[in-house]
RNA sequence: GGUCCCGUAGCUCAGCUGGAUAGAGCAACUGACUUCUAAUCAGUAGGUCACAGGUUCGAAUCCUGUCGGGAUCACCA
């Protein structure tokens, strides 16, 4: 990039030599040169014809005239219609290069001294994690990633739902008909288990559902309605009512929950101890997808949060109280509505306790900006919480934003965890190194190593297939995933990144001790796979900027497939070590590094990790 | 109904702040491994960029409207 702004600056003074005009270098329009024109990069002249009043293409020559006799970079030129195709002198390829190649952390970011926390995850303590998991986990840490490179300080949290009435059916459920089991006496990973009562408890609850509708109770409540006519809709619709008001089971799960609530140390206990099946659980898969946390806070603990700031807020008129006594922020002025923070009985919403959550947060690590990685179902909610944390002036308001992704969804229709209809965070992970490995046998590839190592380079690859796949898309598009389908090994993928990798690393073991890495200082040589392939290496930090500025990780996993392409095409049309000349040894064994370090760290950004062998 | 998101090749997706003939991958068909790893490369075919207007020298990109898909609008989380 320091280059292109060299660039620029020399175009905006040749246009100052012929115009006696001044013009902002950063507003002049430079791209690489497409292939079917000669040159390495193109000047936009459209937009500078009016300091000039002549054509296009005069104002090309001018400008192209100029530079080439002036100019440090460039030593060619010519013009079509507006463009104005820019020729580098060959030096300055061997002199990025080496600017790239001594930079060891190139692509990273100065350092901004502010402190962003990213929240992902999230996970409630029911069920095991899923595949709509994954895709939050996967965008939440990759943004993490790319945060750090881009110069932030870097926070990664989770928010545990630890609470609530889902636990307690998950709970209840296992005192009715687990006799006892365990995840040790069971084999079974602690939170399928508890996954397991999860969907049992729905199943017993969806059968005395359906008993209860035939009952007089039930039919005469349908009669008395006269929005469905049809009486499957109705009690569709009915459920939440029916669970509340009249569930032998619904009635036992809110027992729990009051009990859970006082503090009922029998209750405390089974709760604990699933908690912790679970939470062991998770673990596990967070440590297969390789991500962690700074800090994990619970529900649980912070559920009060935030009635402090509330009644805080309430003396600075934030917000007001209704009659009933429950508390309100009024938002119909920046078109939202009014939203209740506290309810009549005094009792927090979740709302609350995201305000609250955001403080504490702010109090532990002095987090100046916030990123929320969340479902878009959750948008409005977002878009509340933010107002009002910026009507209680708070320090971080000014730098919070949602990371909203699309809803993963099966050719069958949305995941319901309640019937047991998802694909499980832990099934997917082995399927995926398993197809990895099925492959690799059909090809008959990697064979100079151990069972071991064969089984961490099959989980890498599947784990490189299945994240990439996940990643390269815009998070705001709603995804399809067909598990038998969707995650291809060949092509647009994480292993066809890999592979240029270990094409590298094969290049440089085979030729280990034969060449300099500085040995190239003065080659002139390069061909256009070469200077693209630079190009392309230059671009990196701005490609980590706009990752960064935009939480869009699609950017980096675009970006490395790129780069992984050229260097494809690169290695099948020239043979990196068949030449004698040393010093063109030397500049693309030296290229051909950087390019597998650059892939390297683009990948590590997407949190896949590169093998040595494939 | 209000608000927000999405609509690009049969399928999955790119397309940066408007710029040259809209690009990849998968699937289909051709070719290339005695030569640095073929999980690769080269090629053929496949498009009314949902539709209609507008702004501009120039629009997939910006604006307005329409259509289609989704989300959301709780004293649930």
């Amino acid at each position: 990039m320091s280059a292109l702004n060299k660039l620029k600056i020399e175009i905006s003074e040749a246009i100052k030599k012929l115009t006696q005009q001044k013009i902002d270098p950063e507003s002049l329009t430079i791209s690489s040169t497409r292939k079917e024109f000669i040159g390495d990069y193109t000047l936009l002249v459209f937009p500078l014809i009016r300091h000039f009043g002549k054509k296009p293409e005069e104002v090309g020559q001018l400008i192209g005239e100029e530079l080439k006799s002036n100019s440090e970079i460039v030593n060619d030129f010519n013009t079509i219609k507006g463009f104005l195709n820019l020729s580098f002198s060959p030096q300055y390829w061997t002199n990025t290069l080496q600017d790239i190649q001594s930079t060891p952390d190139f692509g990273r970011g100065k350092a901004k001294d502010k402190k962003v926390m990213v929240e992902f995850s999230s996970p409630n303590t029911n069920k095991p994690l899923h595949l709509g998991h994954i895709r939050n986990i996967l965008l939440g840490w990759s943004v993490s990633k790319i945060m750090d490179a881009a110069g932030y300080e870097v926070i990664t949290t989770q928010v545990v739902n630890d609470r609530g009435i889902a636990i307690c059916k998950s709970m209840l459920a296992w005192k009715k008909w687990g006799d006892g089991i365990t995840p040790e006496n069971s084999n079974r990973k602690g939170d399928f288990l508890v996954g397991d009562f999860y969907v049992k408890f729905n199943t017993e609850f969806n059968n005395e559902y359906a008993k209860w509708q035939k009952t007089k109770t039930a039919q005469t409540i349908f009669i008395n309605q006269n929005k469905y006519e049809n009486e499957n809709d109705f009690f569709a619709d009915y459920k939440n009512d029916y669970f509340n008001d009249y569930s032998k089971l619904g009635k036992e799960a809110r027992e729990m929950l009051l009990k859970w609530e006082n503090k009922d140390p029998k209750t405390m206990e089974l709760w604990k101890k699933m908690n912790n099946w679970v939470l062991t659980g998770f673990d596990e898969t967070y440590k297969e997808l390789g991500v962690s946390f700074t800090k994990s806070y619970f529900e649980s603990k912070t559920y009060i949060l935030g009635r402090k700031i509330v009644e805080e807020g309430l003396k600075n008129n934030v917000f007001y109280t209704e009659k009933d006594g429950s508390v309100w922020a009024d938002l119909t002025d920046v078109n939202m509505d009014k939203k209740i923070v506290l309810r009549s009985d005094g009792t927090s919403l979740y709302i609350t306790q995201d305000i609250g959550t955001a403080e504490l947060r702010y109090k532990d690590f002095k987090t100046e900006k916030m990123i929320y990685v969340v479902g878009d179902e959750q948008e409005y909610h977002f878009k509340v919480l933010f107002e009002i944390i910026k009507r209680l002036n708070r320090p971080y308001a000014d730098d919070m934003y949602h990371l909203s992704y699309g809803m993963v969804e099966l050719p069958t229709g949305k995941m319901k965890s309640r019937e047991g209809k998802v694909v499980d965070a832990d099934d997917l992970i082995k399927e995926m190194a398993m197809e990895a490995k099925t492959n690799a046998e059909e090809k008959g590839i990697i064979d100079d190593s151990n069972d071991e190592e064969r089984d961490e380079i099959y989980r890498k690859i599947g784990m490189a297939a299945l994240k990439f796949f996940i990643l390269k898309v815009n998070p705001k598009r709603r995804m399809i995933f067909n598990p038998e389908e969707s995650v291809d090994l060949q092509g647009q993928t994480g292993p066809y990144i890999q592979n240029a990798y270990v094409r590298v690393k094969s290049i440089l073991r085979k030729s280990e001790g034969t060449y300099d890495l500085n040995g190239y200082f003065n080659y002139i040589d390069c061909n256009s796979h070469e200077k693209s392939l630079i190009t392309t290496l230059s671009e990196f930090p701005y490609t980590i900027q706009q990752a960064a500025s935009e939480y869009e990780p699609s950017l980096i996993a675009n970006y490395v497939y790129d780069l992984a392409k050229k260097y494809h095409k690169y290695y099948s049309d020239i043979r990196i070590l068949g030449t004698d000349k040393q010093d063109a040894r030397n500049f693309r064994i030296a290229l051909s590094h950087t390019v597998a370090q650059t892939l390297k760290k683009g990948m590590d950004l997407l949190g896949i990790q590169m093998p040595e062998r494939m």
